[in-house]
DNA sequence: CGCGGGTTTGATGATGCTCAAGCCCGGTGG
DNA sequence: CCACCGGGCTTGAGCATCATCAAACCCGCG
């Protein structure tokens, strides 16, 4: 269970067996199942979270009771909400398993520990958090771009694993189009 | 012109005089006019720019030859293309003023011998990556879940300072709607 | 006075949503 | 082994929202 966390830092940094030992015990594995919430909106989250086995999503529901999805967490992802983990504010979003899954959990007060034993560690998470900046600007700009049609052929060339592992119910609040528009674009691509 | 850098940054971190005038002489200054490109997609993005006085805007156009706004930078916000900047890759984006602007320039090299010398500051751009990340999770929910009418509620409650600054045709951009629906938007608020 | 950028207005149509019903398939229990 | 159930997906009809295209308008400025 640790050894997804070790080959993930060995491939992104230079590190020690000792050192990626160290790490590994700030860690608590944990497992969930299916449709289990790790964290819902209004409470404060209190954790990071390494995803070594599963898929998780991270959501938003609104007024309507529609559900908005801002990230699928799969092996190697980290989720959690970083706001309400460093300033302890409630958080606006559910953390739920999409699959039985395996985690590893962190706590900010070991984490900011562990920043302090191993800064390239924290260098990793500093580039992490860089990339993941890049890659929701992207995310956004295609959001406001593209038609449902053009949304669902990026997601088929960038991210086919999504649609392998995910209802397409959630693939299409992913989106940000309704489950029936997204059954009707695939119903179209295969005519051709 | 250096001296709206210097209360930016003493306001985030403790900082002597001394340290803040070292800074200032990582910076250039420099003057755009209205409408002059800082940056154009497929170039190499060689620095960031904090401003000091004006407005810019990066946006992104796609084939139909329509633009989305990502960022509008106001003073005290930081613009460019950090990926770029890091990675040496050419930007997806434009970056262009709005208004006649001051702006204080900082390439790559220098940021980083800047990070050498400043620790905190460093630290002070660390958290606003982060809070830029957490601005655009927030705006990426909000652009999924929220209709045409509802974007611009949200807009003069959250962002007046963008309606009296920025043409309406770019605030429609920026919320992915047409200027038409804006308008038509804008003359319903009216008639109550 | 006329020009130009930005905004508004109107008519029309496409896109995608909603609601409702039906389907498919795997799992469970009789 | 079969019948039933439920979750997820599809299909259809009707409708709301919003984009598009075209024209007019407004106003500051040369």
């Amino acid at each position: 269970m640790y050894s997804v966390l070790k080959n993930y830092i060995n491939s992104r940094i230079q590190i020690s067996e000792t050192d990626l030992n160290l790490i590994s015990e700030y860690f608590l594995p944990i497992k969930v199942k299916k449709k289990q919430f790790l964290l819902r909106e209004g409470e404060i989250c209190k954790h990071l979270w390494f995803v070594s086995k599963g898929c998780l999503r991270m959501f938003k529901e609104d007024r309507k009771g529609h559900e908005h999805i801002l990230l699928f967490a799969f092996e190697e992802y980290w989720v959690g909400d970083r706001e309400s983990v460093v300033s302890d504010k409630p958080s606006d979003y559910h953390v739920e398993a999409i699959e039985d899954s395996e985690l590893l959990q962190i706590s900010k007060e070991k984490l900011n520990d562990l920043y302090q034993q191993i800064p390239s560690f924290r260098e990793m998470h500093i580039a992490l958090q860089q990339r993941s900046f890049n890659k929701l600007q992207e995310r956004m700009q295609k959001t406001l771009s593209f038609s449902a049609e053009e949304k669902y052929a990026d997601i088929m060339n960038h991210q086919p694993e999504i649609l392998h592992r995910v209802p397409l119910s959630m693939v299409a609040s992913y989106l940000g189009i309704s489950r029936e528009t997204l059954s009707r674009i695939r119903a179209n691509q295969l005519k051709r």
